[in-house]
DNA sequence: GTCAAATGTAGACAACATCTACATAATGAC
DNA sequence: GTCATTATGTAGATGTTGTCTACATTTGAC
């Protein structure tokens, strides 16, 4: 069987549905997504993908998991740029790797805060979930036991770090809701918010100069 | 005619449609409504509600504006209560209204920041928005004049502001996101995230003691 | 009272998610 | 290697939805 041919099988129908799925999110949309669309687009029978997919909710929660996993994994690469510095020097990189993530992947960010995603997970987006969370939190504790806000109660302090990274995220992906006229320089706004949140001593170098 | 009969005209069908829409985001969320679920809903036939509103969109565009001028509304009521202080107090104080609103409206507030709504926004709506963004602005930049964070970029001072308001919001209101384990007083727990990103002076009474 | 505009109805249509029965291919026991 | 089992894809059916069109009824301006 040759590799142009069309065969019967079609070999890893169920990754190209999710692909495919991430394609039409970041072009048109949530709204814009329809398990027969992609079916067409892919050349296979209407029903093919829901030999994959129970329904339309898990192929939401699978490409959720996904991206949970993903921006986990980019947030804890900025981590390392921080890693060898105070907690809060860490925390502080971690809140800008989070914030260039979901800038540069908006409509898979909207996608994993959908409220409606979230209201079908299944055990696999709870866990990919829970893995993110957890990944934060300790961050902020560790920046906590090491001076940020020492005072504070710890979950009051988790959320105002957690409000102040997926809120501007939020802002920010969503062009109708950002409340800056003009927002120029991205980068040194969002350094500028991180800064304000997670304030790092200026003794030291934070690798971000703007 | 009396009012249990049933009439060809309906009388205030638009106000209705619009009403009933709300209930049923409030119940059980955006994929739950249907044009035509409403018109059963209110006895009419199912092509009724198309004569008040071009198409879906136009009718979410309709309930979006309208929450907009709510969550105005009930930012600018709470502003009052701070309004004879200081502008941080007053923007304080607006804070705490906004995210009491969303948190008693979790669904509008879901319905008002998504995006798929915003992506067909009338002329209504985006006044709507814009008005809001307006009066949160002209708070933020009263605060910054009379001494909040006088030497951070404006445009970077209004995103962190928004940040965590919008962004707390987000995270309560739901529930799938919430990155705390408990949290048991929800009033305190707003009190301490507002007062971190907008800390009032001690010295003065701030009117609330959790 | 007449007539145009506003509002509601009923039927049609295409797109959709999902289900079922069936067809084909891949896999593994023997 | 054969063959039954399983995985995967197909084709058609069903019910729901948004939207359109033709038509019916009511309202209101004059």
């Amino acid at each position: 069987m040759s590799l142009t041919s069309k065969q019967y099988h079609h070999g890893d129908l169920k990754a190209a549905v999710l692909d495919r799925a991430a394609e039409i999110i970041a072009a048109d949309g949530l709204e814009a997504l329809s398990l027969r669309g992609i079916a067409r687009d892919l050349g296979v029978s209407h029903g093919a993908p829901n030999r994959h997919f129970k329904n339309k909710a898990e192929l939401l929660a699978n490409l959720a998991a996904n991206g949970w996993h993903k921006i986990t994994t980019a947030t804890l690469e900025a981590a390392e740029a921080g890693a060898a510095q105070h907690p809060s020097a860490r925390l502080n990189a971690m809140g800008r790797g989070f914030l260039s993530w979901a800038l540069q992947n908006p409509s898979l960010f909207q996608t994993i805060t959908h409220p409606d995603v979230g209201r079908h997970a299944d055990s696999a987006l709870r866990a990919a979930q829970e893995d993110f969370r957890a990944t934060i939190r300790q961050a902020i504790e560790a920046a906590q036991g090491a001076g940020r806000h020492p005072d504070v109660n710890p979950s009051a302090l988790v959320l105002y770090t957690n409000a102040v990274a997926f809120g501007a995220a939020m802002l920010l992906a969503n062009p109708q809701l950002s409340p800056m006229a003009d927002h120029r320089d991205l980068n040194s706004l969002i350094n500028t918010v991180i800064d304000m949140a997670v304030p790092v001593n200026s003794n030291e170098t934070t690798g971000h100069s703007s």
